[in-house]
DNA sequence: ATAATTACATGACAAATATCATATTTTATA
DNA sequence: TATAAAATATGATATTTGTCATGTAATTAT
């Protein structure tokens, strides 16, 4: 396992403000974790002792909702630091974290991050900061949700996955997602989903293989409403 | 204007971690300001320079959407610090803030609040707290416009109306709003509101006076579906 | 390789919600 | 107080979205 001062991942999240010499120390105190797609991370109300590193993957938070159906809040991919908010309000975790391919993470303890958010205030300015930046995508989120039809969010997903997570070689979006997590993104139902999709399809608006996706048209996808 | 340091309202926001030397100094830059009822506070996309301590009033803070619509992604009451997140992130603002009633704010220069976040360690990690929390009502409100029905909504926002800001003496909820405020925060079109609200009163789960509303049966309300 | 399971797809219909029209009531203003 | 303006109310109707049923394709397990 990589040492944390040596690791490129950790130039994408709050951890790059750390001195050499607290990489140094947290990279003795992590452990490597690995899962598979599908694995459960950790559920909704559990305790976490300590924060994840993402290395590579990517996995899904979701939020059981009282009637009984699971909403993603968000995707975490390389680079994010997964727990960090129920570690710093020190609640049990709001989300259910559950990969959505195979994962590589570190995962460090609670004591060593707080140290370092006692002892190095540019660390957790930097935290505080991630965080804001978190709360206003939860607002726009939030907005998304509230005022635009279904097609019209399930096109922006669409997008948004490819501006943030990318394609492979033959333009597929990287991240292959089912239906159902589709709609669960989107806040609706599988068949609508699904529909939707063979409607983008039709209009040649995306294309598929099995379950990738491609988007062939991103300006009509943007312009959908 | 009565002084920070002997300021009761501090005491529901993330300046009580602040020593007396902090707050003398931060209360000799503040500025009061009211506003009235209907007056913008400040607008999407404006720059910031400082954060709003609410003494008195309450307001909305809302974001257009792009179909043209308000949506109001939160209140803010008595107490609560307006203003941090864009301070913190160094970024304009992404909501707007509009009185919803005659209010009393103090006014803090974004110099003294930087100047304690960098100095004060324990006020630095009681705002991350206080923005861990927020995050996480975040998601909590995207779940629930995702997957509850615009009537189940609307009752938990009275419900969380009355909760949260309380009651007159005659038990009509404190904070009065129009009806195209609550198709607003809802996320729905004011008819839909109305028709709602109509409904609830002929079923005797509220009773109105005016613009005045009172939760005539909150356990009833709590199991609308 | 085949059976069993799961995911995807689509039709038919029901329910929820939006939109437009138009009263009626309340509130603000001359 | 009279009048205008805004907010509330409600009907009629269109649109969106959800639900249930059923079939097909793709995966996974035996």
């Amino acid at each position: 396992m990589s040492k944390c001062e040596q690791c490129i991942v950790k130039e994408f999240n709050a951890l790059k403000t750390l001195t050499k010499e607290e990489l140094i120390r947290v990279s003795a105190c992590k452990t490597g974790k690995h899962y598979k797609k599908g694995d459960v991370i950790f559920e909704e109300g559990e305790t976490l002792n300590g924060v994840f590193c993402i290395r590579d993957g990517v996995c899904k938070l979701t939020k059981l909702s009282e009637n009984g159906k699971d909403q993603v809040v968000k995707l975490i991919v390389k680079g994010e630091l997964l727990g960090k908010r129920s570690l710093i309000s020190n609640e049990s975790t709001n989300l259910s974290a559950v990969a959505l391919n195979d994962m590589e993470m570190c995962f460090i303890p609670k004591s060593e991050i707080m140290l370092d958010l006692n002892k190095n205030p540019k660390f957790t300015m930097d935290v505080l900061k991630d965080m804001a930046h978190e709360l206003k995508d939860a607002d726009d989120s939030l907005v998304n949700m509230a005022q635009k039809s279904v097609k019209q969010r399930l096109a922006e997903t669409l997008l948004y996955i490819e501006k943030n997570f990318g394609t492979d070689n033959d333009g597929y979006l990287s991240i292959v997602l089912s239906r159902e997590d589709y709609a669960s993104i989107v806040g609706t139902a599988t068949e609508s989903t699904i529909r939707i999709l063979s409607q983008f399809k039709k209009d040649g608006l995306i294309s598929t293989a099995g379950k990738k996706i491609k988007i062939e048209d991103e300006n009509e996808l943007k312009r959908i409403e």
